[in-house]
DNA sequence: AAGTGGTCTAGACCACTCA
DNA sequence: GAGTGGTCTAGACCACTTG
């Protein structure tokens, strides 16, 4: 595969870096790299400056420029190899799967979500939320059940069991808002989600509410997410149309 | 939440750093701590000793000993928090989906993996296989479409389509070993891989080679795998038994 | 031999949280 | 005010790749 020549990125890149605010600098570098690649500033393959030139071309520590470098390579984009130098990884670049919820990948997407609530109750944890939300059986817990349709057109089943420290949310603000949106305004930062993702038939309710055949194909993710305590604050299960959604994930060997 | 007091690890947990062979200092160090937080030295919720008194402790630097943290935070075991500090995940510990293969998967469940190669053929690139390896349309490539078994029951259909530098793969060793195995033996390292997880009806070809029913729900995988050059090596469209295999995925919000 | 990224050090100052 | 993680610096030495 032909190896592109050395690319000097122009300083003029990099003057309005910002000293003084709260962004961190390895940030603002990230950014504007993660720019040129993006509009092939830098095409696929190109040649990165290497990290002493470009930390000293940019009056940043060395360090300081690897971080930036190192996002990238986190998130796919970049790729370096010891004695050679980086390079931009070839193939499409997509956008990285964060820890979003369905809501705002839709709103990003352009496409628009809307939410019928189900069913919101209060319940008591069985073994299995339990173990999930790890608390103990009989704890209390709030079930919601919604279906989300994106422009209109069902797309989802999200059936989500919280503590009960969100037993307050409300059936308005779930027909109105994502639930990580609600769950963000109440100060909770989620960090952490482990996901399992199948595929099973469809129920004849859930091929009901999804507009599908019974025993068509559906796609399913079960979820549970950890605030910035490590502590659970959802469990979630979720079926999908499969003609209108799929999953994209970028793995990376670190 | 329960706030469990700090725990100070054991310094013998350190002792064995190997400060001049070649597995870095740091890597050490997030190993001891990982295989705490896995036996439960480091119960769900414990607080870890604060960075600055762990590295004086240690006779490490700060920096090395917070590469060592940080990679364990981004593998979901454990959360920061500035002003506060940090603290093993709530939640059972799952291991890490890496850059593995299927083949690799299944032998690491214990499962046995084995493989009849349906058809092994030169081909050249259609606009969709040219677009997800980033070669011109009509380049020369190597198409394979294999069964997978473990232990004994078919799991999945893999289809694979490799650039013609690999063209000397051969079937008998595509019978005997994971495709990742075989481009690994010569050479290639995955560095990074992009992927799309959905569903859809198998067709009566599908139903037929996984034992289902005609139309049963399918688990869908494309994948485009670049190694350390950021060059595509391998394109592959997966098909999986959904009552017998599914992804796993652990998010982190950096 | 020259050039690259990989690791490690020993500090410094800051922003945030809690009592 | 004391303690925590977050950022940043300015070096150093090493391992690896290429010519």
């Amino acid at each position: 595969m032909a190896q592109l020549p050395e690319q000097r990125l122009p300083v003029e890149l990099f003057l309005d870096l910002d000293r003084s605010g709260p962004v961190p600098l390895y940030y603002q570098v990230a950014q504007r790299l993660e720019q040129a690649i993006r509009d092939e500033t830098l095409p696929a393959g190109a040649r990165l400056e290497n990290e002493v030139a470009l930390a000293s071309r940019l009056g940043l520590s060395r360090p300081t420029i690897r971080r930036a470098i190192q996002d990238l390579v986190d998130q796919g984009l970049l790729v370096r190899r010891r004695g050679i130098g980086t390079q931009v990884v070839h193939g499409r670049v997509t956008r990285n799967v964060e820890l979003t919820s369905l809501y705002e990948d839709l709103e990003r997407a352009g496409q628009e979500p809307t939410t019928t609530v189900l069913d919101v109750a209060s319940a008591t944890a069985d073994e299995r939320v339990a173990e999930a939300l790890g608390v103990p059986v009989g704890s209390p817990t709030l079930h919601i059940r919604r279906l989300r349709f994106a422009d209109g057109v069902p797309l989802a089943i999200l059936d989500n069991v919280l503590p009960a420290a969100y037993a307050d949310l409300e059936r308005d603000d779930l027909e109105r808002h994502g639930l990580y949106q609600l769950l963000r305004a109440r100060g909770v930062t989620m960090r952490v989600a482990k996901q399992r993702i199948g595929a099973r038939a469809a129920t004849a309710q859930e091929a009901d509410l999804l507009d599908l055949r019974r025993g068509a194909a559906i796609l399913t993710m079960s979820r549970t997410a950890f605030d910035n305590a490590g502590v659970a604050v959802e469990y979630g299960q979720h079926c999908y149309r499969p003609d209108r959604y799929a999953f994209e994930v970028t793995l990376v060997e670190r």
